[in-house]
DNA sequence: TTAATTTCCGTGTGCGCACACGGAAATATT
DNA sequence: AATATTTCCGTGTGCGCACACGGAAATTAA
């Protein structure tokens, strides 16, 4: 490149290994048609003198284009945590596209399993050269896994992770080390005695793989002291703003058996609803904490409803895992399967430097 | 490019022009030469078209050599912190460097003025192509600044800000604001009427404003309310050990006149010097906060002597200082000027999401 | 043994741009 | 008006690599 002493060009291995330039390429590409005897001394001199290709000569001069896939959650009005991983794919393309990067992204509704399928079939039949997905659906993820590796496509996980799959990476929250996050928040800032309330707001179509997670890190952090706080659970699995209003009631309301609730952990961005319960009902002295830097999210955060949001790095997470494609594949780096997000503790007083993204 | 049909090349506009791609370079690149007819023809051209440079091609075919200069604290043993921005700057200095970036690091001692001077004017006797720079020392900086905008030579400020100066952006902490988000922290953390020490490990030769900015902003934040909370502050300005037990003893120890200290917010990276006094006297249910994630800081934070550190991403703080000035001056991209990074909040259970840089 | 096919390899071209060189035209000086 | 100088512009080369093409050598088939 610009310092012609340290940098080795294939020249100087053709020069070395007394061939051409040409059959330096066939070696380095695999294309064939070249001796065995030949094929090794080329290799043997590649690795002496550590070579590195140019990679701005190299795309300059490809025809290739490297086509990435990515499936994950529409966003829409109510599930609005998707736009930001979105944001961060494509921003993530921006800057790697003149390196001869496509992305096609394709959406399925988070709630309907069928959709995933049929979006994740289209993408195996365009044969992409690699492919982020969020697999909220394991079972059905997992079956097409299988083509993927026939065909040679590497995967990403975002955000969803399934064990012991052969995807190159995965870029999310430690989802349960996040509830144990929430309850050291909790148990910190509630006085001895003081109980606390879990609220999860389940889907009846599956993909609650993260609220369990963030319960069972929740109450993990309460097992092993000796401690004198009580923990009730609630699951709501409507979405009627008057049912869900009873259950509520029921969990945390001044009317509630459990009168004595001070600490409210909410599993995931939903918290709204309750701090919207908590608003409407003008009830004080509850410290409340759940997940994602929503819009209404953050108002409630700013007029002290929200005392605490533990953010999933959202933007971060749609980056990183386009990157993490990118300087596996094209760059030809290792990369580190498990990439995991910082734990963000989001109070009104820092929001502000979370907002960027 | 790779995508012939939609990607506008030299060649494009010279057809259109009616002139040599030669004369298309000599108007792009201000090398004169050129008559204002045609220049004008040309610069009306490469705007209809929105003419973007093929970065890879450019660099590929340019000689020339972008040169950066960064000046930054030594690390050493006793200022661990600055370790980390130097990482950061290293990792972004090798994704960026085969676009024709060089990176020549300059250390001062962080509490020697006439050390960073020096280096200073090293660095503008080589005349870089751009400068990384901690104005700790904010005068001496001022002073060289006028000369650095003479030479039309870029300046980044990381970690410490000088206001009303022409340095292209700033990246670092609002360290006023982290004080708000420690009180916020200790705040609720504490029972009502629990009172807050304060502690400052002040250096005599200059560089305290971050610890006199976060005392400002922890103290701010108990302003607008009838808080019954007394917080002390106790300033150290001694680095013999002897002497810090003995100021410790008088400010939060257990002859301490204020022994209903049960928070303690120091302003620096050095809370492991408090968090070893608890260790060392015994003293428990104290709330300690503190900054950065020294070794030692999170030692002590694992063993639960200090509760929660507030990081100030120094790592970032390095790689986003190189990549605004790359983005800058060789992507010709718009950057934000103040580039504020997240106040982290770290405790022992999301500790370990944070270490990966 | 001869002819057909495959393997092997070198050579040439082009990707989009940077930029040096030199001839022609315009301008300034004598 | 003749000469010298400057401006203007087109042309050619090369950056490091990808990769197609074709001739020579080796191998296989008849």
């Amino acid at each position: 490149m610009n310092n012609n002493l340290s940098r080795v060009k294939i020249s100087d291995i053709a020069q070395r290994a007394g061939v051409s330039t040409g059959t330096v390429d066939r070696v380095i590409h695999n294309r064939g048609e070249v001796s065995k005897k030949t094929r090794d001394k080329v290799l043997r001199i590649l690795e002496e003198l550590n070579y590195q290709p140019d990679i701005l000569a190299s795309t300059l001069a490809s025809k290739k284009v490297f086509r990435i896939a990515a499936l994950i959650p529409e966003a829409g009005t109510t599930n609005l945590f998707w736009n930001a991983p979105l944001a961060g794919l494509q921003e993530a393309w921006r800057e790697i596209k003149h390196f001869g990067v496509s992305l096609d992204t394709f959406f399925f509704k988070h709630d309907d399993v069928l959709s995933f399928e049929k979006q994740f079939d289209r993408i195996i039949g365009i044969e992409p050269d690699g492919l982020l997905v969020s697999p909220i659906f394991a079972d059905q993820a997992k079956k097409r896994l299988f083509t993927l590796k026939d065909l040679d496509i590497p995967v990403v996980f975002i955000n969803s992770n399934i064990e012991d799959q052969q995807n190159i990476a995965f870029v999310g929250q430690d989802t349960r080390q996040s509830g144990m996050v929430a309850a050291r928040l909790l148990d910190y800032s509630l006085n001895s005695g003081e109980s606390i309330s879990i609220i999860n707001f389940i889907s009846e179509t599956g993909g609650n793989h993260h609220i369990l997670s963030r319960e069972e890190g929740f109450r993990y952090y309460f097992e092993p002291t000796t401690s004198n706080r009580q923990i009730n659970t609630t699951n709501i699995y409507t979405q009627e703003e008057q049912k869900i209003e009873e259950v509520l009631t029921k969990a945390i309301g001044t009317d509630s058996p459990r009168a004595i609730t001070k600490g409210v952990f909410v599993t995931n961005s939903r918290v709204f609803k309750v701090a919207n319960y908590l608003k409407k009902h003008n009830i004080q002295n509850v410290i409340l904490i759940g997940y994602d830097l929503l819009e209404c999210n953050i108002d409630y955060l700013r007029n002290n409803y929200i005392d605490f949001l533990i953010s999933q790095n959202p933007w971060e997470q749609g980056y990183k895992s386009l990157m993490a494609l990118f300087n596996s594949r094209i760059m030809k780096k290792e990369i580190v399967k498990n990439q995991f997000l910082p734990i963000d503790i989001i109070t009104k007083e820092n929001i502000d430097y979370y907002l960027n993204n």
